[in-house]
DNA sequence: GCCGTCACG
DNA sequence: ACGTACGTGACGGCA
């Protein structure tokens, strides 16, 4: 990295020249010396940090280092001047904005896509979002917003936020003068940090997945986020009526079984009853000074006070009424019917996609109480819901990396996988492979993408480390293609210091080489599970890009509207149903060429649980 | 703000 | 002997 930063401080660059565009003329003025550019950075204004919910103030803009323009548009203060009109603003903008030819280069741009695209303007050719190319560079969480990146990379302490807004409400109540020079500085600090960063993704040779998949995917995120998923309302209202009582009831029988009322949603207060007053005997010590209450300890103890399997239960129903119908229910926009979740294209160190505001990514799916939610989000009139999935995609990776025999092998062959895992493992023909054998095996394949060590192993197998241990020897002895992969990565990683996926993007790996153990193990997972996890966010990634291209050349009207990791939802038509599901299939299992095939199974329904 | 807990892939 | 399964977001409690 480059260690010769300038030290932080104040210093500007010189000779900027800011303007602001009061009146027609100026914007004339601005247009003119706009046509015939290349290449511009775009940054709106905004009253709120939610795009779905924000409204326009201003719009900046820079094609040249050192030169930008703020056009402010709602600014509302007393004393505010007349400002241009919205509309005649966007039509004249249009031509540049929508010239997909003129490249945008933003700064998260996404988000002043989906604002410009509330106003219906839509940003074409966004080519360059320095925030996005920050992450590739460095994939680490909360160093990649502006004033982070020029202090970093420009050696500017920019005004923030904060300091411009104060106690006002929003941005709108700034006087126009000083959000000029701070919505110049944006795009004008935007623009050089791109001209920063671009060689620098050459060097680390990270270009290609930028241009290829990161930057097309900004545009189909947006719109999965605009989109929206229907929710009904109706269906969660009451059922968050009758969890609380349920919720009330099952409190106060607990109370009646523990003698005593106290705050059942304290771990801490929980721990108190259960293992002081109760003189219950937990399986594990806590740090922090009390006994651990989480469901795996106690249903080792369930059988040993009725209140245990109560407590189960009140945590299981408080988590669907607290976690999820409540926050659903509030997320519901007035105004589309629909739940506008939001990506976060940067939010983890692997390549996979973050979803928030609601995260929808996490919607239950294992329980029987929990799965019914999933009756609540449901299809428009007209419309079914499709779900597409990925079968054992990240065991695939890990057959195609370590070009393992028995993996590649049974993926050709499609076997069950985990069935076939079980005879190799414990060395008995298919027909004596018992269900306890096969969950055995199922805990072992996920150990090994994460990265396997016996004591997590045998946290998952409810088993004696020992016993872990050995079952990994027998693994990596039927297996030896996965352990010449795992010791060649990690003998790898030693002396580069990250780790790569299929198309390149990079994890640095710090602790590989650290003295401490359980650091140096910790790092040792993480090197196995990121190239594992990491490269199946791109085959997903790449599927949505080529299912997005195959929509629009066929103009179907079926929209993405969720990704949960090796899972898109759509919105379709019902005359379109057929011709989706091809495109889906053939787009999702040819993302990539591997030497396995990749398989997805489909479902339709009216509901996300009838589809998935 | 951090911790414990728990929902998902 | 060490002591955690990988990657997330979000809640309520507590300091």
């Amino acid at each position: 990295m480059n260690n010769k930063l300038p030290l932080i401080s104040d210093k500007k660059p010189d000779h900027v020249d800011y303007k602001t565009i009061l009146n027609e003329n100026e914007l004339n003025n601005l247009i003119k010396k706009i046509s015939g550019i290349s290449e511009i950075a775009v940054d709106t204004e905004t009253t709120s940090a939610s795009p779905t919910r924000a409204d326009l103030v201003g719009i900046s803009l820079s094609f040249k280092e050192g030169e930008a323009y703020y056009i402010p548009l709602a600014h509302r203060y007393t004393k505010a001047p007349k400002q241009l009109d919205l509309p005649m603003v966007l039509e004249r903008l249009r031509p540049v904005l929508e010239n997909p030819k003129i490249k945008k280069v933003g700064q998260n741009i996404k988000y002043d896509y989906i604002v410009l695209k509330k106003t219906g303007l839509e940003i074409k050719d966004m080519n360059f979002d320095t925030m996005i190319a920050s992450h590739l560079l460095n994939p680490v969480r909360g160093e990649h917003n502006l004033s982070h990146l020029s202090l970093k990379h420009l050696g500017y302490k920019m005004l923030s936020f904060q300091e411009l807004v104060g106690d006002k409400e929003t941005i709108a109540d700034i006087e126009i003068d000083k959000v000029a020079h701070y919505a110049c500085e944006d795009a004008d600090f935007t623009l050089r940090l791109k001209n920063k960063l671009l060689p620098l993704l050459e060097k680390e040779k990270l270009d290609k997945i930028f241009y290829d998949l990161e930057m097309p995917l900004v545009t189909i995120l947006a719109n999965m986020e605009v989109n929206g998923i229907k929710v009904d309302k109706t269906f969660l209202t009451p059922l968050l009526k009758d969890l609380k009582e349920e919720i009330g009831k099952m409190s106060e029988e607990i109370y009646t079984l523990t003698k005593e009322r106290f705050n059942l949603n304290s771990p801490q207060q929980l721990s108190r009853i259960l293992f002081k007053k109760l003189k219950l005997v937990p399986a594990k010590k806590s740090k922090t000074g009390y006994y651990s209450t989480s469901a795996s300890i106690l249903e080792e103890i369930k059988d040993k006070h009725p209140a245990i399997e109560k407590i189960l239960e009140y945590r299981n129903i408080t988590k669907l009424a607290d976690g999820f119908v409540e926050p659903l229910i509030k997320y519901i926009n007035p105004k589309t019917g629909r739940i506008h979740t939001s990506y976060f294209q940067i939010g983890t160190s692997t390549g996979r996609l973050a979803s928030s505001d609601p995260n929808l990514q996490n919607i239950p799916i294992k329980g029987t109480r929990g799965k019914n939610l999933r009756k609540a989000f449901i299809a428009e009139k007209g419309h079914v819901l499709c779900s597409a999935d990925y079968s054992q995609i990240e065991l695939r990776i890990m057959a195609h990396f370590s070009k393992d025999e028995l993996l590649i092998r049974a993926f050709k062959e499609e076997k069950d996988i985990h069935k076939d895992t079980a005879m190799h493992l414990f060395n008995i023909p298919e027909e004596e492979v018992s269900e306890d054998d096969r969950r055995k095996a199922k805990a072992v394949n996920f150990g090994i993408i994460y990265g396997i060590s016996s004591y997590g192993l045998a946290q998952g197998m409810g088993i004696k480390r020992e016993k872990a241990a050995e079952i990994i020897r027998n693994y990596f002895s039927t297996h030896p293609g996965v352990k010449k992969f795992i010791d060649d990565t990690l003998e790898d990683t030693r002396r580069k210091g990250f780790v790569t996926t299929l198309m390149g993007r990079k994890r640095k790996i710090t602790n590989i080489n650290s003295e401490n153990a359980t650091l140096r193990f910790q790092a040792e997972r993480e090197t196995i599970n990121t190239p594992i996890q990491g490269t199946a966010a791109e085959v997903i990634k790449i599927a949505m890009i080529k299912i997005n291209d195959r929509f629009k050349e066929f103009q179907l009207k079926t929209r993405m509207l969720l990704q949960i990791h090796d899972e898109l939802l759509f919105e379709v038509g019902k005359k379109e149903i057929e011709v989706v599901t091809g495109i889906v299939k053939e787009c999702m299992e040819n993302a990539v060429d591997l030497n396995i095939p990749l398989k997805i199974s489909t479902g339709i329904g009216k509901n996300w649980l009838e589809a998935h």
